[in-house]
DNA sequence: CTAGATAGTCTCAAGATGAGAATAACCGTG
DNA sequence: CACGGTTATTCTCATCTTGAGACTATCTAG
């Protein structure tokens, strides 16, 4: 039997198959100019040279997954390994790489907005690209990306994910406006802020105001920090589209 | 630069790198005797021969990844390659197993009571396990399993993956039974009842009814099949258990 | 000083949820 | 065949959550 075989060996040398690489490749989000933006990196070499493609590479021996991605994350563009960072999805079609077979795990990086980026070693150059303005980019990096970008939008339902895109201290209109960029719709102040102070554990009050009111007016507001809740309950839904069916 | 060199190495030649093995392993879950159970193979060679596992093996070349996890279930346990099947996660650990670098792509899997699985080429045996009394796992697949079962948890909430574990037509108790069994806790029968058929095409009605009561006694309870929904809209949220904070 | 914008509260109606109960159909048994 | 126990389905009612709109006080810009 062939595949008996093949599983035979696969059992005793594993390295008698074609050699397959392990990547990682990020997925990092900032919110800058009220809008969502993901890093990118331009691809230095072939395939796929000059073509816009996600910060990650090769994993390196004895190094884990989650170490790779910040190694990768930091050599690349020169942001800080300290952003919050989760595993996204594994990325593995045949021919998803032109080179050899390719195995990628994907993760995904939240950070409040950060300084322009360095271009790294092996990139010509990188830059945060807003999410909803992007251009082609390499591999099947798009389709990593839409997934990063869903499970980003759905996190910020039940999670307290939204105080990752901000400062230390903020305020429930600095923490509305994240809601409202990563999903796109408007929503109503006076029933935000009611929600946020009503979910335990999701923020809480620092004591302090902002030094002065916003640039168009308004009161000085409450300062608030992120609380100690892994999870919101009840979580906090986001406006339906009526196409729950599919 | 020590980083830079291996850098420039992997774009060129990846295969420089010690070879990494890439597998796929499935946590396939199923509801018999009114509990969920595992599916686990029994190894065969060594490391941890004799230890019971997950499912799984090592990817071929032109082989897709949900195909190979496919492939594994049928061919360590000769299941249909029919069942619901979706990716879990990604485990690289740089010593998870001993021989050498393997990294792991997790599926899950659903399925209704199937016959007991035969055992195939390289598993010296497979059998369903009960979840809630399982033996030690060979790797680290007692973390993967873990990982699994609370994702399988968390999206009988807002998915319509139920209807996975049932047959083609089920009553709303037969449901009730698959949300209790799984997040084990009892329901409140009428409240489930009046929640399933109000969200919006979770289930629809089949026109039929049971040939006769439950074998306690009850009347006959109406039949129904799997909607068309892909989200359930509001979700059906599992009882709080207070310690949301964390 | 005035107009316009915003933070933080409230009110009210509409939905969704949790608990308990009522009704009726069906089991196995005596 | 009548009876007790069990279960499917429907209701009621109090409580919680949500969405919309409005009000007040505070602040910026001009």
């Amino acid at each position: 039997m062939d595949e008996e075989e093949s599983e035979f060996l696969a059992r005793y040398d594993p390295r008698a198959f074609p050699a397959v690489a392990v990547t990682v490749d990020v997925v990092a989000l900032t919110i800058r100019a009220d809008a969502l933006h993901v890093l990118l990196v331009e691809r230095g070499s072939q395939p796929h040279a000059g073509r816009w493609a996600l910060p990650g590479g090769f994993i390196r021996p004895g190094e884990d997954l989650p170490e790779a991605a910040r190694r990768e994350l930091a050599e690349e563009t020169g942001l800080a390994p300290r952003v919050h960072i989760e595993q996204l999805a594994g990325y593995g079609a045949p021919e998803r790489d032109p080179r050899m077979r390719v195995v990628s795990i994907s993760y995904l990086a939240f950070a409040p907005d950060l300084p322009d980026p360095q271009a790294g070693s092996d990139a010509a150059d990188a830059a945060w690209h807003r999410a909803d303005r992007l251009p082609e980019l390499a591999f099947d990096h798009g389709r990593i990306l839409a997934d990063g970008l869903e499970r980003a939008r759905d996190k910020l339902q039940y999670t307290p994910l939204a105080t990752a895109f901000v400062g230390e201290t903020f305020t429930i209109s600095e923490l509305r406006g994240v809601y409202e960029t990563v999903w796109g719709v408007p929503l109503h102040a006076g029933n935000f802020h009611r929600k946020v102070l009503s979910v335990p554990g999701f923020v809480e009050s620092t004591g302090e105001t902002t030094e002065s009111g916003g640039r168009r007016g308004g009161p000085r507001s409450r300062l608030y920090r992120a609380g100690a809740a892994g999870l919101l309950h009840p979580a906090l839904l986001r406006p339906a589209k009526d196409e729950e069916t599919r």
